[in-house]
DNA sequence: CTGAAAGCGCTTACAG
DNA sequence: CTGAAAGCGCTTACAG
């Protein structure tokens, strides 16, 4: 392996010289400076990253996280990947501001971003409100060298250093493809979903139908409803449809408040055959998998989404890395009844 | 962060002593041992891996590899995964020996062990033949301060450190879920298995057969046959089997030589509609899924039982972390066309 | 048994 | 612009 003090003795300049070569860092004559770089690049150097991160714990690394409000147990797993990354990281210096926001407003998480950028984070990591504010405040940061990764929901044509989450028509198509299995191509299928105003749950949709029509022509939608993630409506609407559709074969359940929907299949006369699609691994989610009463669910890891924008960033901090890719996708995982205990292992 | 420095200066004693002390080196007295030990433990301390990673520079650490013969392209993805920790632990002065064997004889691979041992690696990962002689020399090297970890099958009372894998039998019972759904709790499935000689093999039929059993009286399994993981042997039972049962509804392949049944299926008359589940991410299996023929495969990661072993071992060499659990599990994922690019990520 | 010193590879504050 | 020195936390060979 080739190191600092190596580059220097050939150069015949200090480490202190080389190092600053390497890193772009200022103070350096333009001949040496390509003295310098035209060794390492010939004895293949590459800096040794133990080595750095030594160095670097005399400085202090805070990473800021900023999540939407904790009623969704979803984020729980989030925070888990959060502590994990950091517990792998900590001994490089790095820490870890987590802050839960109150609302959905825009206004109140660029608050909350001026506010850590106040207390000197040197990266973010931002579960996004889509709004121009927001956008704009991304931009600043990186233009003030403090990296932002974004995960779960994303940010259009922002400068953030990358984005952390799954592609949302994929798992839609996904849970298209599995209706269709479980119904042998052929039988009436409703929707509940979130909300219509969200990018997200539009995107679900938009896959689930495309397999429907590309794949299984057999089945028709003979609705799709919103049940705003709510616990509540979520068991009206669903009770609703299965009273309406007395001859209903499947069900998918793309939102929050998967508790409502169940105890209203549960409840209905023609409940029981029917089969459910679902999203998300939070816990009522599990319980009904386990009670048969939902098929398939489809989950997204969110450890994995909490684990990567920390890993990244700390990457970024201690290292200088720069990740390989824009989208760092997060895999759709499915589980039935035997395999719903093994959840991110 | 309380460091060695910290605890001598306390202790009024030099660093090396206390270095001595927390990582139970000789040549310390029984009184300093105490003292220094007590402060430790009362300041919490916890080493600083950076700190020890670098130190350990100056070591040179060499984990063995063994795997069986690459016949099989399962273990082009475990490569993989040992490749990717390694250049994760490259840095920390870990290097690899990666042996392939020629056979599945036992006394080949305590050869390779012996040779292993000669060359003088200071840790093992092990896919190891299920005999005595093995367990002995497992033994042994625990014995003798070399750590053993076994992976993708293990090897019952030996002293290894722990297994990484997965839980067979239930991976036998997803895929009798996913007949069971796919069939809708009534038809007709047979099963192609490797062999009876291989104990993995068992417990897939195992799961298969119990949850058919339990949860799906209206399956019946007609027949269930072995193919010995050979290609051709796989086209010559697949295609028997169909056309001795024209009203065959499923098909579980259990093994290796899935491009043979996947010929098999779609030369015979009866084999468009058929349901078939499958197991593992090789690329023919993969193919099979997006033209349809395969409606679920379930895979074990192999990517991560490369993986995980050599960061176990690393983790123990370098900080001396004792895994946490006996059975590192690997956890079965079900892939359909839908999602089986979104292998490992 | 105990301590002082040098070293792992990189960074930084300071002197020239 | 350049270099010498000290330091990050831990380990080790050596002197006493």
């Amino acid at each position: 392996m080739v190191t600092i003090r190596e580059i220097a003795r050939i150069a015949k300049v200090s480490r202190g010289t080389v190092d600053k070569v390497l890193n772009n860092r200022p103070g350096v004559s333009d001949e040496v400076r390509e003295r310098v770089s035209g060794i390492a690049k010939a004895l293949g150097y590459k800096p040794n990253i133990i080595g750095k991160a030594l160095a670097n714990q005399k400085k202090a690394f805070l990473i800021g996280v900023i999540v939407p409000p904790d009623s969704n147990p979803y984020f729980e797993d989030i925070k888990r990947g959060v502590n994990a990354a950091y517990d792998e990281v900590k001994y490089c210096g790095i820490q870890i501001d987590y802050q839960v926001m109150r609302s959905l407003e825009p206004k109140e998480q660029l608050g909350i971003i001026e506010h850590l950028v106040d207390k000197g984070i040197t990266a973010l990591a931002l579960n996004p409100i889509n709004d121009d504010m927001i956008r704009d405040a991304i931009d600043e940061m990186t233009g003030g060298g403090i990296p932002v990764v974004t995960f779960t929901s994303d940010i259009l044509r922002s400068r953030r250093l990358c984005f952390v989450g799954l592609d949302v028509v994929k798992s839609g198509r996904v849970a298209g493809e599995l209706m269709g299995k479980l119904l042998q191509g052929k039988g009436k299928v409703a929707v509940v979903f979130g909300s219509r105003s969200i990018l997200s749950h539009n995107q679900r949709i938009e896959g689930f139908t495309a397999v429907m029509r590309q794949d299984y022509p057999g089945i028709e939608i003979l609705e799709m409803v919103e049940n705003l993630d709510r616990d509540d409506v979520s068991f009206e609407v669903t009770l609703s449809l299965l009273e309406r559709y007395p001859d209903l074969d499947g069900l998918c359940l793309m939102s929050a408040g998967i508790g409502g929907a169940g105890r209203a299949i549960k409840l209905a006369e023609n409940g029981y055959g029917i089969k459910v699609v679902s999203f998300d691994f939070i816990p009522e989610t599990v319980e009904l998998v386990k009670e048969g009463i939902i098929d398939f669910t489809i989950g997204q890891n969110p450890f994995m989404q909490g684990y990567q924008p920390i890993k990244i960033l700390s990457d970024y901090l201690l290292f200088d890395r720069v990740p390989q890719v824009d989208f760092y996708r997060i895999s759709n995982e499915i589980k039935i009844k035997q395999n719903i205990d093994e959840l991110y292992v």
